[in-house]
DNA sequence: CAGTGGTCTAGACCACGAT
DNA sequence: TCGTGGTCTAGACCACTGA
């Protein structure tokens, strides 16, 4: 009876999926409590701790106290999407980054807006619409609405060469926000300015952000036609 | 001078995000060490780590051997999407889920398929058309490609009442995969199951997953006009 | 009530990597 | 080289929750 001494988190973590992925251990399974583990593995309860937590975070593992650890009935998958600056997105790919200011004005946002960022109906709001670009063509077109009250120094800002996200991050980072993914038949401006076909599919994305004194922006991402975001699960 | 001794890591961890929020800590900042914060705050090194850790995680904070800890510069929002089962999605809107298998044979996929799933271009796989109904309009049209190399299984399995995700996570989990999102028009095929208008924008699901023998399956799903994926940052 | 996971501590050693 | 984060240990106490 071998018993390798199991010394660090990641390799009890992958003895455990090991035995999972072997069906040692089926879906619904209670597993041994963490103390039986350290015993088996020859390491301290802390790192059994550590692997299974990670585990259980992932959403393979099911944990509660008392009750014990039980292996997933249905793990959910987590795809953990990385939604970076287009300009690194577009910089990964090896393409060059292209920003262009499309329009900039203060006005009464559509009530769809307004609600969003809660703000009275009448209120002005900063309105940008750019476009980004990959090797000169275009690449995505940003429709946003920052709301002034919360970031007054975005009056000042021009928005001519940096983009609208990136002035943010910097100037008024978001404590948190939410974000949504949508297919949408482009608009004829969004046609237009993108340069593809009247009722092309745009991948789409919607994000309001928050910080401690409100909404921050509101901001609308169209892609080219065939843009894909990927991950790993 | 009070020093309101932290003594978990969610305090210590709060503590830090209050100090990045209140630009008290700027973005490319070299923050304390963590043997400095853990005096500072009269708590162990270990439960700064942890609460630094995790914000390193989520992508708040750069941290390197030798060099310190840092305020990213642009923190990189890490958005979490939850891929559960299209049957608990639409439950989980207080709706009733419904299946309904379209197409089920073994035949010879298309070069894309077999060039995905690795496998010789003349084999047969299984090839399933399904819908996902929610309170009996269409949801979702799934078209998947099994591989009966890696899940043998699957032949013998009618898959009429329990969709092929349902099938293959408690027969055949995977251990890893990819996943892309994308827009895409209705195809006349996706338009008269969907029971939507012909070019429609769709939202579409790509995923390829994996085992240790292999590629399981492949998959796409197309969503009604107008489905959105939600979360938060 | 008692078993299990959640966390903290104080100390130790190690690995990476900036200088 | 040597400072910093990464991790392990052994022990302790606590919080939750099932029986």
């Amino acid at each position: 009876m071998n018993k390798p001494v199991l010394q660090n988190w990641q390799s009890v973590q992958a003895e455990v999926l090991r035995r999972i992925h072997s069906r040692h251990w089926k879906p619904g399974d209670l597993i041994p409590t963490e103390t039986e583990l350290a015993a088996e593995f020859g390491c301290a309860r802390a790192t059994v701790n550590r692997a299974l937590r990670t585990l259980a975070e992932s959403g393979l593992l099911d944990r509660r106290r008392k009750a014990g650890t039980r292996v997933a009935l249905q793990p959910v998958a987590k795809a953990t999407l990385d939604i970076s600056l287009i300009r690194h997105d577009v910089e990964a790919r090896g393409q060059t980054y292209g920003y262009q200011l499309l329009e900039r004005r203060m006005e009464v946002p559509p009530p769809a807006v307004s609600g969003a960022i809660k703000t009275a109906s009448k209120t002005k709001l900063l309105h940008l619409q750019a476009l980004h670009l990959a090797d000169s063509s275009p690449h995505a077109f940003e429709d946003r609405w920052i709301n002034t009250d919360v970031v007054p120094g975005a009056i000042a800002e021009p928005f001519d060469v940096i983009s609208g996200n990136e002035w943010l991050l910097s100037h008024a980072p978001y404590t948190h926000g939410d974000i949504a993914f949508s297919a949408a038949t482009a608009s004829e401006r969004e046609a237009t300015v993108l340069g593809c076909a009247g009722m092309s599919a745009l991948f789409v994305i919607d994000r309001l952000t928050w910080n401690n004194d409100g909404a921050v922006t509101k901001v609308r991402l169209a892609f080219e036609p065939g843009h894909r975001m990927r991950t790993v699960l």
